[in-house]
RNA sequence: GCCCGGGUAGCUCAGGGGUAGAGCAGCGGAUUGAAAAUCCGCGUGUCGGUGGUUCGAUUCCGCCCCCGGGCA
């Protein structure tokens, strides 16, 4: 399929197929495809990220795919910046670039911009995050009274980043959010969005068989291999589907087949999650493709 | 063949004369620098089948079927 756009996005729930379609698409189109997920940025998790293998790669340039350490705790913040190098260095009318993934606040960042947010003193960040024994209850009691009314006592990692946020700056993040971000992408460029969204049955299906898969294809091996940087745990490779499962099974907590089975579950709710994402946030200048 | 134990939600199981409830799975939702994260909400069911007792049976009784275990 031949666009006229310069732009073009390719969104949907993980295992929808979108890997294959952005390499067809970059193939006729000339294009480049630059990673939209938070999760195949690391190169430390090609297996278990279901990142292009090094074949697809070779069909088509790909930017933004393992570029980044899982050392780093990488973010949407991180990411904008990369992609607004990419920008530079392409220019974008002289080149299509096809933006794939599955992270949703990715595209929302990429499209509506990201607000302003103040920097986060590095101790004052480590001494909030180190307080791993105060129940969030309690953290969410020394929230700033705006942050305190919009977010709930459970919700651990907001109210993290709000207590950083205000700590850092002196004003509730509820404040800085209030500010609009600049758009990444120029007016005068033409912005073509898919939406790739198989039934739920047969991502669940395709979840299951691939995630065989990348057992079969040595998933183990580059989860020891992550295990043995000893990482600190709250990083976000750390979290990753498959991660904590299969390094529980590797310490002797768990059989393969429970890991298995365990993994396979978190990917499916994961694809609910990004089900409810696409669904709810995305406009309709997004064309919807069932495959 | 006989004797036990068990058949309740997709799975593992609890309960008990007034049409049933937990965990997991699943479904729906939120989402602004960790987002594959984090958080909120929702039981989805001929209680194995069939007769009987009863105002009323998933629960008590009989028979049958199925699954474990034991004795032969």
């Amino acid at each position: 399929m031949k666009l006229d756009e310069d732009i073009i996005l390719i969104a949907g729930p993980t295992a929808s197929g979108k890997t294959s379609a952005s390499i067809k698409l970059a193939q006729e189109n000339d294009a480049v495809i630059l990673n939209t997920d938070s999760m195949q940025v690391y190169e430390d998790l090609r297996i278990v990220s279901a990142r292009p293998s090094d074949e697809e790669i070779a069909q088509a340039p790909h930017h933004l795919f393992g570029h980044r350490s899982g050392a780093e705790a990488y973010s949407v913040a991180h990411w904008l910046e990369d992609v607004r190098a990419l920008f530079q260095k392409f220019s974008i009318q002289s080149r299509k670039m096809i933006f794939v993934g599955g992270t949703g606040q990715y595209f929302n960042a990429l499209l509506d911009g990201i607000s302003p947010m103040p920097d986060i003193k590095p101790e004052i960040r480590s001494k909030i995050r180190s307080m791993v024994d105060v129940p969030s209850q309690e953290l969410h009691t020394m929230l700033d009274e705006k942050a305190a009314r919009e977010l709930r006592p459970s919700d651990r990692q907001r109210i993290t980043r709000a207590l950083e946020v205000y700590q850092s700056s002196g004003k509730s993040i509820i404040d800085w959010q209030a500010e609009k971000g600049e758009a990444m992408i120029p007016d005068n460029i033409s912005v073509k969005k898919f939406l790739v969204m198989p039934p739920r049955a047969d991502i669940h299906e395709r979840i299951n068989m691939r995630f065989d898969k990348m057992v079969e294809e040595g998933a183990l091996d580059e989860i020891e291999a992550l295990m043995k940087k000893n990482l600190e745990s709250s990083l976000p490779v750390m979290k990753a589907i498959g991660v904590p499962q299969l390094a529980a099974h590797l310490a002797g907590e768990l059989s393969i087949e429970e890991a298995i089975e365990k993994a396979k579950a978190a990917t499916r709710q994961y694809a609910k999650r990004q089900s409810t994402w696409f669904n709810n946030s995305f406009d309709d200048q997004w064309k919807i493709f069932g495959v």
